[in-house]
Order: C-alpha cells, then structure tokens, then sequence
DNA sequence: CAGTGGTCTAGACCACTGG
DNA sequence: CAGTGGTCTAGACCACTGC
C-alpha cells in the first residue's frame, strides 16, 4: 500500500489541484511520503510562487499543511537543499537558492587563476561582442529542445581578467521565454548573467552538462582571445537546464588555459 | 554544554581509546553526537578494521555500541554515504564502498566516447610503458606532501580504446605505502588500478582534485598517442587523497579529444 | 523574547533480501 | 522467516537569529 498525503484542509496554493497522491497502478512503484512532498515544494518553485531569494514557509507551517510530521518534510527539503534548490539558514529560514548571492557567483564558472583564488584578479570584464536574433541551426534546435529553424537569441561576449581576455562565450537560448532581451540590457547588468534571467525571466538555471575538449584557436577566436592562432583551448559546451529538466540555455565557450585551469573535484 | 558520547560497555575496536568526546574549551565549536559517530566510522575505515567491499555492523549494532538511537547513526551512515565512502543496500546491509564494482570501474575517468556510452567501443587496452623507482622532483614532492629526493614510484601508461590510443598518463605515488608495487603486477591486473591498490596495499582513493588544460602535444607525447606533433591534448592533473585527506597519487593525463569528451555535471 | 532550523530519542511499521 | 535498511511519527530540547 501506498503512503498517501490526504487533502489539505484549507485550499493552498500549492495543493489547491494535487490529486490523492496513490500510485495504485499496475506497478505501483513505491513512491514514499517525503518525495511526493518534495515533489510539491518542486512545483511551487516551478511555477515561481516563491522567488529566488525568498523565505518559503516555515518547516512546521509545511507540516500543518502537508498534514504530516515535521521530519517528513524536514527529509524532502534536506534533499532540495542538498541539489541546490534550496538552501538552509539556521535561525532564519529556508530561502530560494539564486544565483545573485555573492557566495555563489561563480558555481557555474570552474575556470580559476593558476594563482590566488578567484577574485584576486580583480573583477571580471564583461563585453557583449554581439547579440542578435537568427534561427535555430539543427545542432542547436536539438540542444535547446526546439525545431530547427525556430527562433533563437545568439549572444557572443568576451570576459577579460587583470585585463587579460581569458573566456570567449557564443550562447544561444530560445527567443520565446527570453522575449525583450537586448544587448542593452546584458551590458548595463553589473552580475552573473544567471542572476538576470532569474530577475527578468524568472528562469533559474538549477543544472548543467558541459564536454569539455582540446582545440586549436581558429578564425576569429584567437583575434578576440589575442592569442596565436592555432594556440590550444579549452573549448567548453554546456546545456543549462531549469527546475524540471528543461534545456533552456546551450553556450559554447572557449578558454584561455595558460593562465587559468579548469578545476574539478571529484568524489 | 556539548553532547557527549559515553563510554561503551565492552571495549570495543573502535571505540576502546576514544577519550571522552567533549570539546569544553575555550571556544567550544558544537559537535553534534552523529558528527563525532561519524569521525569514529571514518577511524574504523582508515584503519582498515572493515576492508573495503566488507559489510559493517548494522545499525542497531552500531547504535548500541556507542550507546546513542539509531537515527543518531544513520545520520552518521547517511553522511558517508553521500560521499561514497559507505554503500547502502536495503535489506542487506552497508558495506564499505569500493573501486572494485563494475558499476563505479570509471568513477573517476570522465572521458567518454562521443558516441555511444561508455562500454560500447569495448573494453579498454592498458599498456605500462614504464614503471620504475626514482626520487621526488619539489613539484611530486609537494603535491604528494613528501619532501624534495623521497622515494616515488613512477609509472607510465597508455590506455587505448577500440585500438586507439587515447590516453597517456604519467602516475607518481610514494614507495613506501607501495612497497612491491612492479610492472608486472601491473601489467597482470584486469581491471581498475585503483581497485588493485585496495587488495594489494590497503589504499582506498575516496576523492580527487583536477586541473585541467589544453596544450599542444610535445616530446613523446604525439608518438605514444599517434598523433601529429602540436595535437591540442586535454591536460588531467589529478591528487587523489585517501580517507583523512592524505594524498597518496599524482597523476598526469593526457587526452585526445577527437573521439571523446570531458564530461562533467553541474549542479 | 519568539521563531527558525538542528539534534536526539523511542517506537511503530514498511520494503527488501536471502535462507 | 529473521534481519537489514527505509519511512514516519510525536515530542523534547538545543543553537542560532533578530527584534
């Protein structure tokens, strides 16, 4: 028999539609209680009814809700927070992860200074070489979920450290939900570029998939770069994915690797 | 005021020494009772008092041992189990993790195929070109915490993948933990060399530290990878540490990214 | 001081494995 | 069937934050 979450007596927004949560099916795979709530809690960060940043409700105010103890609910936000969903402060709540803490500026950016720790070069320069609107070439369309052809932002920029331009980034994101993104905009914004789409968009960038691969600096890189042409570099294809899986970023960087390395731990 | 953990009843291995855990120093830095269950377990591996693959005491045993609930070890448990020192497996038991299983053989290479998944061009060819004995350069010495002319082993390696050669490693680890390492027993093992380092020496790799870079295939590096000179190589320097943080292995790769990939996952 | 997350307990019951 | 890990509860108390 299933663990069910029997209906919550106050409509909540969170639950105001959830069917009886049982999975009495052919297999009925055992789905237990904490993960039916942390499947809720995904929703609600979904469909944005709390924003990055924000207090979500109190552990014992989920409970009463969810009509559960207060450790069951502790076990499905101790998961969330630990894949970065959400994040714990003792003493004052469980907030909305977001790229806009300063902490965390940098967890999608793995490249650092041969020496010193990041931020003792000083901050990042950041140029938008260009940004315009095309169509989804196949390899992208496939990346981004889309058809080929479908409309799509591309946006070339150049990041500089201690005055060095160290990363050359060619992104692409569907047009649709990033409708009113200009060049403007990505220039005058002073952050993580991650951190605008959470702002503008209400589009949080939780994952991401990167191969990496050696190459020889070709056609315009190695000018943007000021390198040799022909001089090896990191190239870097990532996909960002949001809350439920969704592709919604694909950006091909291109890293200087004679002052920097790429830095990766593994466990 | 800390919580303390008791004296067990019997003398117990792992438990026979422990002082009384208190910390009422000056600043009293809390430790809850399950962080200083889990130091206990961390002694316990280190030592070698379960081997890795071996199953350890359930956790009702556990709990009794050191006189606290059973939630308070599978806090414990469930701590190490998230960072692969520990392999849970419902109703069987929790055994100590290994390198031995098929399914972590490649845990710590993120090389994989551009097509298809890792498996599909067959098993991989090892070849020890070199294995000899010699002293610590200041670079080996340092990343292996050793000091400049001890004794390191050095080995070098190509590992070929659907008969092509597409990675060349050279490995320093220090000879003493290593006493008998050869050539031959290299040569002779099937399987992952992090696997015979646990059988034969007792050294369980827990984690890694990578840096990565592109470079241009220099000195023998082309030849022994049969690619032209000046190739753009995926550079791999790796420290992998032991239980308490010890490194124990410098590793340096060389990749061919015409046919695979880095991967690595975000989150 | 009240409110939050964090720890710890004791006990009941469930799901899974293997003899 | 017994033994293991996995879930869930109810309650007590502690540590931390901010008013």
């Amino acid at each position: 028999m299933q663990p069910t979450l029997a209906p919550p007596d106050e409509p909540i927004e969170a639950l105001a539609e959830s069917p009886p949560l049982t999975n009495q099916a052919v297999a009925p795979a055992f789905s237990p209680l904490y993960q039916q709530i942390k499947g809720l809690i995904l929703n609600s960060l979904r469909e944005g009814q709390w924003k990055p940043g924000e207090m979500i409700p109190s552990e014992i105010e989920l409970a009463a809700r969810f009509r559960v103890s207060q450790g069951t609910v502790r076990k499905a936000i101790d998961e969330l927070a630990a894949e970065n969903l959400l994040l714990r402060r003792q003493g004052k709540g469980t907030f909305v992860a977001t790229h806009a803490e300063q902490q965390v500026q940098f967890r999608f950016l793995k490249l650092v200074p041969d020496s010193g720790s990041r931020g003792s070069e000083g901050p990042a320069k950041r140029e938008i070489v260009e940004c315009r609107r095309t169509s989804a070439s196949t390899e992208v369309a496939k990346a981004l979920a889309l058809r080929a052809g479908d409309a799509v932002l591309q946006i070339r920029r150049v990041l500089s450290f201690a005055g060095t331009p160290t990363i050359l980034e060619d992104i692409w994101l569907p047009a649709a939900p990033f409708k009113g993104l200009t060049a403007e905009r990505l220039s005058n914004y002073q952050g993580a570029m991650y951190a605008l789409f959470e702002t503008e968009f209400n589009l949080r960038m939780v994952r991401a998939k990167e191969k990496i691969r050696a190459i020889a600096a070709t056609d315009n890189q190695h000018q943007l770069l000021n390198v040799a042409p022909g001089t090896p570099l990191l190239s870097v294809q990532r996909v960002a994915y949001t809350y439920k899986d969704e592709p919604m970023e694909l950006r091909h960087g291109y890293y200087r690797t004679d002052t920097h390395y790429y830095h990766n731990e593994l466990g």
